[in-house]
DNA sequence: CCATTATGACTACACTCGTAGTTGCAAGGG
DNA sequence: CCCTTGCAACTACGAGTGTAGTCATAATGG
């Protein structure tokens, strides 16, 4: 069951990733800086990755609190692993090679592997 | 219209990025090394993909052969930098640094990165 | 020539996703 | 105490997916 989030879900992720513990409504309206959703579309998402265990809420008079339920780095973590595995067969190297090759790196991205990769030399 | 193909669909892409123009038969059993589906299956995805045109058909007798109509290196790409874009807001060092956490890069794919970064800081 | 087999065309069906609408109740304002 | 408003729970519905089945027909083996 390796946990699997929509699109639209994992903008709400990205909200509570953010800034964890909110209710429906103040997720809506941190979501809509970026979707022009209504708040019954952020509650059907919300619903849905409660139904999925990546969110739990606490009650809290009436309505409810959202929490996150599996870390943002977890997350990347696995999404990433499925990725590779799906279009790259598992090997990073090619990956980043398209990436390099199709819209180029920043400096700063270039900068960074290479601190990684001394990192992973040790 | 960012050409969407889906896991099963690109199984069989796979199959044809391989070896191109095959016919169904052809390609249900190369696909049945790793996956047990029915010919009925392979034949509905290459119905599929062949409407969203990343096939084409040449008829031979009775029957079809299939020929792919993208190429695997602008697939990856593509799907590359949606990916990255979905999940890593763009950047391509934060994702080799989850990969190379969760799993470890081999020494190739650090030998291969090394050589890209020589190449990209030209 | 006829029965079997392989093929393409079409159909099926449950499940996910994007994007809401509806209902019923409860809390708060007058 | 009643009306409005906010919320959770449930329902909706079309497109896409995974995974096939059916039907008509053409080729092929005896």
């Amino acid at each position: 069951m390796p946990l699997k989030i929509s699109r639209a879900e994992l903008e709400v992720m990205k909200t509570l990733w953010k800034k964890d513990d909110q209710t429906a409504s103040e997720i809506h309206s941190l979501v809509s800086k970026h979707k022009d959703w209504s708040i019954r579309t952020v509650k059907t998402l919300l619903a849905r990755l409660v139904e999925k265990n990546a969110l739990r809420t606490t009650p809290e008079g009436r309505r409810f609190r959202y929490t996150t339920a599996i870390t943002e780095t977890d997350y990347k973590t696995s999404a990433a692993g499925q990725f590779v595995d799906r279009i790259f067969s598992g090997r990073a190297a090619p990956l980043v090679a398209h990436l390099a090759d199709s819209r180029g790196l920043t400096d700063e991205d270039i900068a960074e592997l290479e601190k990684l990769l001394e990192e992973l030399k040790k």
